[in-house]
This record gives C-alpha cells, sequence and structure tokens, in this order.
DNA sequence: TTGAAAGCGCTAACAA
DNA sequence: TTGTTAGCGCTTTCAA
C-alpha cells in the first residue's frame, strides 16, 4: 500500500466535523484504498487513465465501506441534477383533473420510462409557483422541464427560459411564450378526419360535446367541428360545459340529446362523454349505432368492452410523452440544432360499433322523450 | 449605500471565474444591496434578525436581479433536498402496469398532492437499481422514499435504511424488510365483508378470479377466500392467471364461467376483471344480476356506468397515498416517536346493481342486514 | 499514472 | 445588527 500518510485524510481516527454520521464519504474511501480523492473519483467514475489493478483496487473498498457518492455535492459541481420537472396542473388540492386523467397517467408514464431509460429521472412539480422561499421550485435543482399545455403567458414557463433551462411543452405554445420544443397533435385534422367517417358512416347532423375552457385543444378541436359544418353545410349542434367538472358532463349530453334538433352522431371531446352520452342515450331510448352514432376522445380501454364499443380517438400520449422527453433530453444534453422543434404526432382513429351503422336504412326519426321506449 | 467596497466580492465588473453565466449569485445580491452574504441568506429565508428595513431591501434587489438560490448548493450544505422517491414496478420498458394502473395513478395522485403541501416534490424512481454510477438512484438526493409493495429481499429499501433514510411503504411488508412505516388495507377482513355481502344477496356458490403472483395482495385475498368457503362449507371455484398480462384476465374470466361448476357470483381481483366477467357473461347468456352476481376490486368510475353497473371494492388508494407520505415527511423532519408506525386504511365496498339480486333499490344498505328491505 | 488544490453556491457558527 | 469564515462532498484543472 503507498504512503497513505501523505495524503491529506484524517490519519487519526476522528472523522472530520460536519461529516455525516455512519456514512463513509469519498475521502474515507481514499484513506482506506491508500490513494487520493481524485483517484477515488476517477476509478469509480470511468475517467483518468489508472491501471485496472488501481481502478478495482478502489471500487472493491468503496463496496465495502459502502461508500454512495453524494449526488447534492456531484450536482452543484457539475450543474447537472439528471431532474427532469413535469408539471402538473392542479384543481383545488388535486393535481390534474378526472377529465385529463387517462391521457396524463399514460402521457407521464411514458415521459418517465423514456427519461429513466436516459438516465434522468421525473420530478412532479405543480403548474404554477409562488415567489416564496417555500416554494417547492426553489428547492429542486432540474436540467430542464416538460410542461403540459403551458397557458398563454405562463409565469413558470417564462421564469424557466430566463433562467435557461430547456423547456419543452406538450402542446403547442400559444402567444409568443417561449419555449425550446413542442410535441402536440395536428388538432384539426383529426376532427376532420373523424367527422368525415361519421359522414361516411351515414350521419346527416353531427353534434359536437366541448368544453367551456380555452385551451389549445378545445380551441382548436372546436374551430374545425364549425369549420367543416360550414363546409358541408350543416348547421353546427353543440353543447359545451365545464370539463374540469366531471358531473356537469353527464347533463350536457343529456342537453344535446334533449335538443329539438337533436344529431343523429356526436362527437365528444372528453374522455368521459363517452359512457356519459351512452347513459344518455339510452335515456332517451335511442340505440347505438343505428339512431345514434358516437365517438369520442379517448384513452381509455374501456370503450372496447362497453355495449356497444365505442369509436374514439387516441392523441396516443404515450408517444407524446417520450417524444416531449427526448427532446428535452436532447436540448440538455445539447444534442440538437438550436433552433426550436416542432413535432407533430399523428392521432389513431380507432373505429368501434358505435360508429358503424348497419344497413344504411332509416332517416332521422324524430325526437322521442326521456321515458318512451 | 453602506459601504460596498469591504466585501470580500467583486468590486471590479468581472464575475467570479466559474459562475455561471447570465445568472446572479448570493453575492452579486449581497454586492447590489451594499450588504454580506450572511445578510442576504437571513433576508431571503426569514432567519436572523435583521430590521425590516434590510430584509425588504435585500429582497427587492435579490427580486431585481434575478436571483435564483441554487438548490444544489443549498440541498449539500443543509442535508435536506426536499425530494421524496416513489418507486414504481417497471415490466418491460412500461412502469407499473395495466391492471395496478387506476390504484397506482390516483394513489401517486395523492401522494403527490400531499407531499407538495408539505413543501416536497416526488421523484418517480424505479423499484430496482442496478449497481452502477449510471443507475438514477445514485444521481439523486433523497430525503426519504415511499415504496410499493416491496418484495422479501428488496434491495433498494435495505440499502436506503442502511443509508439511514427514511422509507415508508405501501402495502405491509414481508419477511423480515425493514421499513420505517407502512400504511396497508385490511385486505382479509375486506374479502370477508364481500363473501358475505354476495350470500346475503343469494350467492350459493361464489367463485374467484384471482393472480398466479405471490405478492402479498394476492395471497392475503386469497387466503381469505378459502378460509371463507371453509367456514361456509363451499367448494372453492377459482381460476389464476398472470394478472400483468392484460389479455389473460379475459381468458381467465371465461375459464371460470366455462366451468361445470359455475360459480352464481364472482369476484375479482384485479381492476379488469369487471368488464371481462360481464363480457364472458354476455357470451354465456348469464343475466348480471339474475344469472351471476359480480364484484371486483377496482378504482375506475367506468363501473359505475356499466351496463349494469358492477359493485366495486375500492383500496381506497387515496387515502393510502396521502397516509405513506404524511408518515414519510413525519419521520424525516423527526416528528414522530422511532417505532415502527402501521396505519391501516378502511377499504370501502361500493354496493350497485351487479351484486344485489333482490329487489333493485338503489338504496345502499349495510351488508350484513338484508331483511331491512 | 497520480495528487494537491481550488472551488461549485450556499448556510451557520462565531465574531465584531 | 451585521460580517467573516469554514466548510457541505464532490469534480477538475494543473502540476508532479
Amino acid at each position: 500500500m503507498t504512503a497513505a500518510g501523505k495524503h491529506q485524510v484524517s490519519r487519526t481516527e476522528t472523522p472530520r466535523r460536519g461529516s455525516r454520521p455512519g456514512r463513509a464519504g469519498i475521502r474515507d474511501v481514499a484513506a482506506a484504498a491508500g490513494v487520493s480523492i481524485t483517484t477515488v473519483s476517477d476509478a469509480l467514475n470511468g475517467k483518468g487513465r489508472l491501471p485496472d489493478a488501481t481502478r478495482s483496487h478502489v471500487r472493491e473498498v468503496a463496496d465495502r465501506l459502502g461508500y454512495r457518492p453524494s449526488a447534492a455535492a456531484r450536482t452543484l459541481r457539475t450543474g447537472k441534477s439528471g431532474l427532469i420537472g413535469l408539471t402538473v396542473t392542479t384543481y383545488g388540492d388535486e393535481p390534474f383533473t378526472f377529465t385529463e386523467f387517462a391521457y396524463f397517467a399514460e402521457m407521464a408514464r411514458a415521459a418517465t420510462s423514456a427519461a429513466l431509460a436516459r438516465g434522468y429521472a421525473l420530478v412532479i412539480l405543480p403548474a404554477s409557483s409562488r415567489h416564496s422561499p417555500f416554494d417547492v421550485w426553489q428547492n429542486v435543482a432540474l436540467d430542464g422541464t416538460v410542461v403540459i399545455d403551458p397557458s398563454d403567458d405562463d409565469q413558470v414557463v417564462t421564469e424557466l427560459m430566463r433562467q435557461g433551462l430547456p423547456v419543452v411543452s406538450d402542446g403547442r405554445p400559444s402567444g409568443d411564450l417561449p419555449v425550446t420544443a413542442w410535441v402536440d397533435n395536428d388538432h384539426e385534422a383529426a376532427v376532420l378526419e373523424l367527422l368525415d367517417h361519421l359522414a361516411d358512416a351515414g350521419a346527416r347532423r353531427i353534434g359536437l360535446l366541448t368544453g367551456t375552457t380555452t385551451d389549445t385543444y378545445t380551441r382548436l378541436s372546436t374551430t374545425a367541428y364549425l369549420r367543416w359544418c360550414e363546409r358541408v353545410g350543416q348547421d353546427p349542434v353543440y353543447e359545451s360545459y365545464p370539463a374540469h367538472d366531471p358531473c356537469a358532463g353527464a347533463v350536457a349530453a343529456d342537453r344535446l340529446l334533449a335538443r329539438p334538433d337533436r344529431p343523429d352522431a356526436v362527437y365528444g371531446l372528453f374522455d368521459p362523454n363517452g359512457t356519459d352520452l351512452l347513459a344518455a342515450a339510452r335515456r332517451y331510448g335511442l340505440r347505438v349505432p343505428e339512431d345514434l352514432l358516437l365517438v369520442c376522445c379517448s384513452e381509455s380501454t374501456v370503450y372496447a368492452s362497453t355495449e356497444p364499443p365505442i369509436t374514439t380517438l387516441s392523441l396516443k400520449p404515450r408517444r407524446i410523452g417520450t417524444a416531449v422527453v427526448q427532446l428535452l433530453i436532447d436540448a440538455i444534453e445539447g444534442l440538437n440544432t438550436g433552433q426550436p422543434v416542432e413535432q407533430v404526432i399523428p392521432t389513431e382513429l380507432i373505429i368501434r360499433t358505435s360508429s358503424q351503422r348497419r344497413p344504411p336504412r332509416t332517416t332521422v326519426s324524430a325526437p322521442r322523450s326521456p321515458s318512451g321506449d
């Protein structure tokens, strides 16, 4: 063993003051291995040009001492934490709403595994930040952040970008909010395709169940619907409701089917609309798909086994979550060219019974009363 | 402005070497405010006994400079990161499975908001850890960790506890795995209550759809079922399948209803079993609840609007997620007494049409008193 | 091939 | 009331 005595470490047995109790530090390993802390660092991180003997010896000693490098120290020194933020809108106490739930869960799941695969971990953070020292945002060292549907003047995004941290958004940013990159679907194209599909299945008057919120998804989808109506010369038939209220959807579905100009096909923009509409149809004695064609935007697999199975539009949250994280990590690691990157993920229309009318026979019948069968 | 010149900071305009570009550090704020860095730290953190004038002046300057304290440095110094790990079992590429999905999502959601409310953020981490420097676990400074259903000899848990970090588990630890605290349901009591409910509704032969895995939940629930059968003198009728395989459930449901000793009531242990069983019943021309009573363990709201609505057992993942995080943070902050803490969360049987053979009233009566109606 | 030394940016004793 | 100073544990030039 080479001259352990010449190193800067405790030749005495008393641990340095302030040292964390019980846990071995890099100095302890160096002392025990009879090398310098530099050598320990290099050996453990696969750097430097050490002989294999030294390397394995150091590793062995570190192992024996149960040495775990301090992530905080490494982060402070290198400026990289390996942590990626994922913002989550909170409504009252709960992060994200019932409506966004399946989408978000799938997206987060994909994002998590994509991040882990590249050696990063996801930190869940609220979409807004108070300007106080107790704010979580202040306490976490992030290499970059994924944001979901940032608003026009999102303060968190603005601040992060100002700090020089990359921000990638799920959903194209509205206004002139600067982001490093974004990923989104082509919502307009998706709606147009879907409406054409319903028309092909025999729909004469297609209704829309939409939201009162002004987020990009709702806005683009509704606009596309209105444009389509204009193009084919149909009067728009739609009902709006606050999508974050889990009860309001059922009421709105009912309202839509109770109208004198009742549609013979409906597209629901939000995940629970399928079951809501199905239940409403049942109340009015409408058979699906014979009397009413149904499509909703959803990521839930339950629509494969409802009675009847319901056609859904999937926004492919898994692909979005993966893409968002890849773009972010590329930006963190300086792998992309520097100009804003935009990525459009295709949607998928999963056609099931509810949007396929059997032999196109009956014309639209007159509205029935809620009780009638 | 008081003697700025006497401070140790750059009276020259050149930033210190190595300083992060563009971002103001505590020294810059101190210099600009004409105070020492200690005063800046104290002013910003509400510590020390500074006059309000100094405090607000410093805050103003910090604000003007866009000063953001370095989380890494603070963590290194204080030993607290404000970060809590949440482990997630990965199957292949994807974190958590379809089966656990709704439960996990709800639990994680509650855990996230509970953590945020106390100033902590959740970091999603894989349930296993390679022993390599590229392992995510090595790169994140955690104050403590929540683990879901740790196995008998969970290496990650063992290692964390050895490091002196608190670990709270969702699901009682099996074997003699040491954890700081755990939260769980009383799975046996829940199953017994549910079987009694089915028997009260007229079930003569209750079947079970269970898993082939050996996790605690599956094991305890199955054991409870077998014990109940023995007590009432019924032959057990059950089918097992690998619960993480999304397709296997439907097959097993079919198998169960195809048996010569076909049950007249079934309890499914996993979330998708409800729709699987409903579909299987339809295939065999069995009416629910007339010919077949159905209950499954699920957190999904879709069972409220299936045809017919299906009775579910909820494990209350929200309450579990909240409890787990509270216990963990209490442990981190040294608020609890030191001995192991165990917390049992009651389950909830949500009674719907599928398990009520008697007059279809919507009123939910106590499971044990069928005579009242 | 290895080691010494200089910090990363902050907080908290201890001085003044 | 405020400032000086000594590190937290690591990585990284630079020197030997």
